[in-house]
DNA sequence: GCGACTAGGTGCACTGTACATCTAGTCGCG
DNA sequence: CGCGACTAGATGTACAGTGCACCTAGTCGC
């Protein structure tokens, strides 16, 4: 899973649309502490299409700015230092709520599905 | 169903993001030509959250540019005149490949939440 | 004539995002 | 040592999408 710079990782398969960074962000981030590097894997393996690290990095700041994510610094020895962010308490809720918000998309797309007659 | 001048039906339960607008539109346009008012309710009734009338009317603008559409005026004998909105060929291709694109997203959605520990 | 309702549309400010570009650390190699 | 590859994070900018307020214009009932 190659991430070069402003890469963006157009997979031939489809993948979810990109409006879903900051649910599936805050999810992932459920999953363990970890850095916004390793957070895009995680993202890219969570079924998103198009992972932006500008996009992630952005958003991390973002989040951080809302008390949903809190961040320290950590020398990695094996490159430069690594920004590793945690979900706050809030943060945590927030992750509870974005997977039900899931959850609902996925049902309403279920019955929306069932109502289309072509195939 | 009132769509009240710049509504946007907050409904009380969730729904699609808006992100899905266009593939939406598409598909409740293969359901038979509309105009934009009723588009509405039919997207509304589809699952879509958020459903901005200035958004719409805006959206088919632009899938006329691009050939998914062709609209002309209907005069309603009820009201001012409507703008009746049909799929080209182009679009109906477009309809197909935007159920396969939900069908898609629901599977993704169906496996990453098979993923999520907590609930 | 006037207000309610239907239908469509514009203007504008704000947000999100893609893409390019930059900094800076380690490691391996000649 | 000097240099390139790789990892990690960040910024700058231009452009698209959207939310909200507002505007036009038709019919109908009073």
């Amino acid at each position: 899973m190659p991430f070069g710079r402003g890469t963006t990782t157009t997979m031939t398969e489809v993948g979810l649309p990109r409006s879903f960074l900051r649910p599936v962000l805050i999810i992932v981030l459920g999953n363990g502490p970890s850095h916004g590097y390793e957070l895009a894997v995680r993202m890219w393996e969570f079924g998103l299409a198009t992972v932006d690290l500008a996009g992630i990095y952005r958003m991390l700041r973002v989040l951080e700015r809302e008390d949903l994510v809190a961040s320290e610094w950590e020398p990695s020895g094996h490159g430069p230092p690594r920004r590793v962010h945690t979900l706050t308490e809030a943060g945590a809720a927030a992750a509870i709520d974005h997977v039900a918000f899931l959850r609902d998309v996925r049902n309403l797309l279920d019955r929306a599905l069932d109502s289309v007659p072509s195939t």
